[in-house]
DNA sequence: CAGGCAAAAATTGTATACAATCCGGATTCG
DNA sequence: CGAATCCGGATTGTATACAATTTTTGCCTG
């Protein structure tokens, strides 16, 4: 399995990237634990980079390093995932409309050829592979829109939201996507601000009303709890 | 002078609040350069220490670290100023709105004595401490939102925000300050929502026209640059 | 045999040693 | 005299050694 087998020396930015890739695709789950020997001979490296990486991905929000106790691949609680859509609903329908207003052909057949990826993961089944695909849609909106800094908090919001999915989607597998880029990406062609934003709202509205927010027991963690009636 | 002195051992965190606070209150300036070894005796800690807390605040965007350069304090180019507060008058008018929903008395006290601070540093010529003081402000109506992941993001555009100042605000000297602030009170105290919000929109502008955010010459740093005729 | 205690193993946190790179000045050559 | 080059010191980057803490394991006792 080609997983995250890298020969030796792998740069800090290497090692996030990849271990990134591997949270929002799902094979990392919430709450995995990252050792972090176990990370450094995979990628060949010292712990001195390994820690740096880790720390790395504390601040995007995606793993939790408790101390003396190790890096954890995030579980956001009910509140954060409420408030990572929010925010999102926020910040994403403002700049959906500036990309409408600078995307180019150039731009377009990205998206396009993103959407079809998408598609095609789909279909044969890696729905962790089609909803890493789906975030980078996003992102590529957004770079599109020419802001570095909204860029950049987007890039947090859409890694948490991996998150939020793993634990809270309703039904594991249908995974949705609709036409929502589709019809997102056609706004964006015919220059169209007004549509753009208000596609992006309501498909953040989707995505959100397809989550189970509800309140519900801490995932029990311990094997007694698990097993009394 | 009692600056940056700290006898031994101090964490990670404490180092980072300190030089934050330094960069904040402008005693620290955009180009600054920050030599580990000097960092680590003054606060007596290791390297390793010190190099964490670099980092993080290379995160934050206060630092810029250039490889096998050090760490120095930023500066923003023209377009990364246009785009802080940009994004921060995409984000604060609803946050505003949202604290006008939510304060409560003891809030609304917590920010008036905030105010008075913030005069009192005025009138005894801290511009730096004043500053400061006005962005922690805004973090806190952030904080009165309860929207803690806005308000991740918005520390790090006050802190950004103060980095521009330092780099593109007009007169060195009469550092304004009017009495939007007081204003934006008064809305949070009635409640007003829709008041709250147009205030700080109107704050956010305000602010923004004060800088000076036209093309210039990057400041010459090499004297034979600036003797040539 | 359950529960608690203690030692050992495993893991993370910090300091230090060593390697790589950069910077400034002196030297040499055109 | 000016420019390029090379060297030594200074500074940062990485690996490793050691300390502190947690987790596991095994033993002992009631």
């Amino acid at each position: 399995m080609p997983l995250l087998t890298e020969p030796k020396t792998a740069t800090v930015e290497e090692i996030v990237g990849q271990l990134t890739e591997a949270v929002h695709e799902h094979r990392l789950q919430p709450g995995a634990k990252l050792r972090e020997d176990e990370v450094c001979e995979i990628f060949g490296v010292s712990r001195t980079i390994v820690r740096q990486a880790l720390r790395s991905m504390e601040f995007e929000g995606l793993l939790t390093i408790e101390k003396n106790r190790g890096a954890f691949v995030s579980k956001p609680t009910l509140k954060e995932a409420r408030e990572v859509f929010q925010a999102r609903a926020l910040i994403e329908p403002s700049t959906a409309r500036a990309a409408a207003d600078r995307a180019n052909a150039e731009d377009i057949v990205l998206l396009e050829h993103h959407i079809e990826q998408e598609h095609a993961a789909l279909d044969r089944g890696e729905a962790g592979l089609a909803l890493k695909l789906s975030g980078d849609f996003h992102l590529e909106i957004a770079r599109m829109a020419d802001q570095q800094t909204i860029e950049q908090f987007l890039r947090q919001l859409v890694s948490r939201s991996s998150l939020v999915i793993a634990l809270y989607w309703r039904r594991r597998n249908a995974l949705c996507e609709s036409n929502a880029h589709h019809a997102l990406v056609d706004a964006l062609r015919k220059g169209d601000g007004d549509n753009a934003e208000e596609l992006m709202k309501g498909h953040l509205l989707d995505i959100f009303s397809q989550l189970d927010l509800r309140e519900r027991q801490e995932a029990t963690t311990s094997l007694k709890d698990a097993l009394r009636r």
